[in-house]
DNA sequence: ATAAAGTAGTTTATATTATAAACCAAATAA
DNA sequence: TTATTTGGTTTATAATATAAACTACTTTAT
């Protein structure tokens, strides 16, 4: 009947980076915060999780003298919310 | 870009209660209990919440001898339902 | 009649999660 | 040189989800 939802990306912010990172290749730390209008502190937890489950991965880097961080979205990760997306499709899709 | 999720029904519990109220004019906590695997004390709390929210009214009576509780969804409640499918395109809809 | 087991829930305690506030290190602007 | 801004991280707190324990009864077995 209902398919399980993946907890880590059943979160307003883990789901929005996500969604961001399906289409765009790789993403900074500031685009990503800017997009999502998140809170600094919030986002960097969140990219931590993602990261943790494999769903991501961070770079550390210099923009110039200033530090950077990039973020991609692995195999894993498009995996994930493509389970993700048929689960939620049990709950919203009159069927 | 992002529509915000209502926190109410971005719950897996209780969008499964709601995903089955839509479509059933009115059912019961053991119904309910049946369909979405939950324990009963999670289920009781989230109806509670639901309740609350004004998205489902619960009546309590019998059946026979045995107390049941029967719930059924409010406008509110499908219309807040609607919003979220709709928040939710956001996010997974290639656009 | 009484004890044991089952039904239909609620309450409460605990673990998990989300969030913001406070902080840090370095760069730039006044 | 002393603010201010940038790009974050860590930590404290609030909110949420969940299960375990409990209540109140009913049914079944002895």
């Amino acid at each position: 009947m209902f398919k399980p939802l993946d907890p880590l990306l059943h979160s307003e912010l883990r789901l929005a980076v996500i969604s961001i990172l399906i289409s765009v290749e790789e993403a900074d730390f500031v685009f990503l915060r800017n997009k999502t209008k998140a809170t600094a502190g919030n986002l960097s937890v969140q990219l931590d999780k993602l990261q943790q489950a494999g769903y991501i991965v961070i770079a550390k880097g210099f923009n110039g003298k200033m530090p950077r961080t990039t973020c991609r979205i692995t195999d894993a990760g498009r995996e994930a919310f493509r389970l993700y997306v048929e689960a939620l499709r049990s709950y919203i899709d009159p069927s």
